[in-house]
DNA sequence: CTCTTTGTGATACGACCGTACCATAGTGGT
DNA sequence: ACCACTATGGTACGGTCGTATCACAAAGAG
């Protein structure tokens, strides 16, 4: 059996089992016998590729995160090239809902991973402050550029305007996870918001 | 020793103590050997007055939401009678803010308990449903008020506004929390979404 | 003054958890 | 063909955690 092996490969298997049983029983409540099992593997295998289990949960959440970022990019591709940036900011902002198994577990599992950075400098240090930066100014662009070409209130702050787009999906994600608030009535919420900073245009793209 | 003793003190104190523990170390490092040494008392005592973590766990959520329930109370009555619909909202909506050690305190634990409650189905029975709802209507009922004395956007959705409102305040509280933002770009976003619903007129002397 | 109840201490138990250690089979290098 | 190294299994160790048990002192009831 010890035939070479990748070792990226492997780490990535032993990620996505970590992720999928702390999808299940919360990310407080995963022990290392749990990633096994659930990777099908022994445990001495998840101390080999990961000599601890803090270094397994850093790599879970860049493991996250990097499926988060490429599941945005493949909606955005989905969406055709150049939509609008109302059409793009909705792709965004309806990404980051837990709509799917995918997304809540996604959802669930970086807001512990927050929550537990509020306590834990270790995971203090890890790439929670990046992201949502590249997401907030992307957000603050589209608005801006929406503003230019007529598109949007030129009287909005858009800085402002996509701080609050993003807070407010962010709850709204957390609401719908504990059964608070069905998905449609989030989205209903986010289109209010969206349609008071766009000119009412309709939100196909460009086709023709 | 044994002299009658005050049930619901001796669990106050104790709950208060889980709270300041897990405050400190987070609610998932919080073990009853801690919350007995913070309260001054010997695990059995922790023990006695609550039979399982599980309850102490309960009721430490109940207490905490009843001191930020008084906290708000006593926020409100500093504002003095009868503030105006945006003064009182603008009470709200900051004593929520994570701005002192108290909130912050309550801001990680009513998170972490959030958390808690998606992948534990005890827990979600607990009054997560029932607090965030009253605000809610809460606030549609005072931008009502306010637009209907004409002090308010009339073409404004007074649900999705406070709903929004409320949205926002909350991921701008962990974003506080994990260091990622300021309480004064908070409070400016929020004052920007207040001076965009309510019409232009003086705040009343209000934040603390 | 006894007896029962209440409050409290000390400590033991069983489970689990992260980590460390020992062994070994296969594989590539030379 | 040997050797060294990689990949993997099995298992043991020390610690901690929630809970249970035993013991007992003080106080109120009769």
């Amino acid at each position: 059996m010890p035939k070479r092996v990748d070792h990226d490969e492997r780490r990535t298997q032993i990620a996505e089992a970590l992720i999928q049983v702390a999808g299940r029983q919360g990310l407080h409540a995963v022990g290392m016998r749990d990633v096994a099992a659930e990777a099908g593997v022994s445990l001495r295998l998840v101390q080999y590729y990961f000599q601890t289990k803090e270094k397994l949960l850093f790599h879970g959440l860049q493991h996250l995160t990097d499926r988060f970022t490429a599941r945005v990019g493949a909606r955005l591709a989905a969406a055709g090239p150049d939509p609008g940036p109302r059409a793009t900011i909705e792709v965004l902002l309806l990404a980051s809902l837990p709509t799917d198994e995918e997304s809540r577990t996604f959802h669930l599992l970086y807001s512990s991973y927050s929550i537990l950075s509020v306590t834990d400098e270790a995971l203090a240090a890890q790439p929670f402050i990046d992201r949502p930066d590249a997401a907030e100014n992307a957000l603050t662009e589209l608005i801006r550029q929406a503003q230019e070409t007529g598109r949007a209130d030129a009287g909005a702050d858009a800085r402002t305007e996509a701080i609050s787009l993003l807070a407010m999906t962010a709850t709204m994600g957390t609401s719908i996870l504990v059964g608070q608030r069905t998905p449609e009535s989030a989205i209903a919420a986010l289109q209010y918001h969206l349609d008071r900073i766009f000119n009412s245009r309709q939100t196909a793209p460009t086709a023709r």
